[in-house]
DNA sequence: TGAAGATCGTGAATCGTTTCAAGCTACGCT
DNA sequence: AGCGTAGCTTGAAACGATTCACGATCTTCA
């Protein structure tokens, strides 16, 4: 395929390419006659911009958004999720969107499967396509990765992670589990219990010495922690077995997210347990499904919209102050929202 | 940001343009001592590779993916969804997407939200970018918009729906219907209902017939339609309250998803009717929640993964052959698993 | 010693678009 | 008639990486 250039369209409208061109991008400067008879050309020859070359003679400066025909468009930015299927990661990446959307740029979506080799190989990507900035929820990127988005003339924002020297955006976890501790223990619960998915992700590891430290200034008794292998229902449901063929089974259960808590309360429910009278259940995060919930979840609520949003602001920000742009380090307040299951 | 290029790369390390390419793309073309000046010199410069230039010069014909420094990269593969917040559409796309990294494509994702105007947008971002094609659930797509596609030299796939000339995966859902609809009536129920969600797409709408056909072609009653604002389990919610307000509650609900019903039957049972016994739920996709629901859901199961991966070997194929592929309509079947709900 | 390879490097041409100084016309004004 | 101006259009020079025919050196062997 010969792929239709501007030079083939210009030559069919009986034009010079810098015309079309024109036609492309400032249309107020050419003749009626003549931008009709382009926009004909182009129609008939089913013409399409090539990006790879506009971006490569733009350089990276890109400005905004003039009114065009074939749409000029800015550089995207993209947004690299540990988990596609995590709705607490889209929920938050969704938020981000919007906010890009409404400043005009596009946004590409990429998931690292909590595997740090394909995170690298996403954000090359990015790199190599000079992306305008990413938004990432980091599984295992360092410096040096870091350093070459920026050296690609990127805006980099971490997500639910922060590390010096970039900008990010995140919920304090340790407040979040000091809350659901703290309801836990308001709730007369002494025998607790604290389930997570297998890799412990830094945020996980926060909730869990949030809760641990609340515990332990009341002098209540420890968090033994149970590590199933994923964060889904599925494990949730395995960890509910668990849970109750202990010795001593617990009263009271604070769950990594929300998708573990939803499993696992079905699965105890399912078994005769009452929840939250024989067992108190907290999620975290306050997805969609946790108010629609067989017993509605107690949860502890992350503004993952607006932590998307705040993030999305910070790259615009980035973008925009090139240099002279001062690195932030966003940091939002999770919520107990109380319903039924503690 | 002067953006470093090979040029600089080249002068930094004493050698060519030439040279510094080489070692990018065949390093064994190149003496040893000259590849680790010239890696060292990318290092120090922090130089990343301009991937519209590579792009821009290579032009369509990309090729797989030699062993490289900065990896060289094939095109990536589009996957245009119409809401990443659900699962059904995320377990497609993710079994597209390891499909093609198994085929060393890269993949990006873009959603539409239901909204033409940003499905045609990410459609052109694409085309302009000159991606190497595109899965899309299309949500209002018209000829000239593969037209437009294609004309960038991209395959097209489309996703749970078909149409001519172009090539396509789905399941059978006026199939998943009747077997919903043969179950409820196998479990003897007759007062049945139709939950959906508003702006009906083509395969809630066979759905639909499927069911309603079957329901005719036994004597049946009709198929009553209805129409909440979404398909998610806060619509489901508030369709149980509809039904239970009716003068005559139905004793067998088909959902139009998996979500809508786990949201309905958790409403269900919180309001104190007990399903299956008073009333049947069938839902339909089979995501991970159905199983472990608070009443595990009966419901239709879309081979998702497999849908995914057909779907990205027809794109790979169709890349492959070029102007000698034949389009073609594939169309799996959906498979009825009963669980507790009917 | 010298010729034929083998091994490495070079540099200019190229991809498709944008940009911009310069050119061309037609028109109005003095 | 002469000049200035406004309105359009042109054509060539970038942008950064890849490719490839061609040189330059070095080995090897008669």
């Amino acid at each position: 395929m010969p792929q239709t250039s501007i030079r083939e369209v210009a030559r069919r409208a009986g034009v010079s390419v810098g015309t079309v061109s024109n036609v492309l991008n400032r249309p107020d400067l050419v003749a009626e006659a003549t931008r009709d008879r382009v926009r004909a050309a182009i129609r008939e020859l089913g013409f399409v911009r090539n990006e790879s070359a506009r971006r490569l003679r733009q350089g990276p400066a890109a400005q905004p958004e003039p009114p065009a025909e074939t749409p000029a468009r800015a550089p995207a930015y993209g947004v690299l999720v540990e988990d596609l299927a995590n709705p607490y990661a889209s929920d938050v990446a969704r938020g981000a969107e919007r906010a890009l959307n409404k400043a005009g740029r596009d946004v590409l979506w990429l998931s690292s499967d909590h595997d740090p080799a394909k995170e690298r190989r996403g954000l090359d990507l990015l790199a190599a396509q000079r992306a305008a900035g990413v938004l990432v929820i980091p599984v295992g990127m360092d410096d040096a990765d870091i350093a070459r988005l920026r050296a690609a003339g990127m805006a980099v924002v971490l997500l639910d992670h922060a590390r010096p020297g970039v900008c990010s955006a995140r919920v304090d976890h340790v407040a979040g589990g000091a809350v659901a501790a703290d309801r836990l223990l308001a709730l007369g619960r002494h025998r607790l219990a604290f389930v997570s998915g297998r890799p412990e992700p830094r945020p996980v590891v926060d909730r869990r010495e949030g809760a641990a430290r609340t515990l332990a200034g009341a002098q209540a008794g420890p968090l033994p922690l149970f590590t199933m292998d994923a964060l889904t229902p599925t494990a949730g449901q395995a960890a509910a077995r668990r849970l109750l063929a202990l010795p001593e089974v617990p009263d009271g259960v604070f769950c990594a997210n929300d998708l573990l808590a939803i499993g696992l309360t079905n699965e105890l429910v399912r078994l005769g347990v009452r929840v939250p009278d024989d067992i108190a259940v907290i999620g975290y995060d306050d997805i969609e499904l946790a108010a629609s919930a067989a017993v509605p979840l107690t949860t502890v609520r992350q503004p993952r919209r607006e932590l998307g949003r705040a993030a999305a602001e910070l790259a615009l920000a980035e973008t925009a102050e090139g240099a002279a742009h001062q690195h932030r380090q966003l940091i939002l307040t999770p919520e107990l929202i109380v319903r039924d299951s503690a």
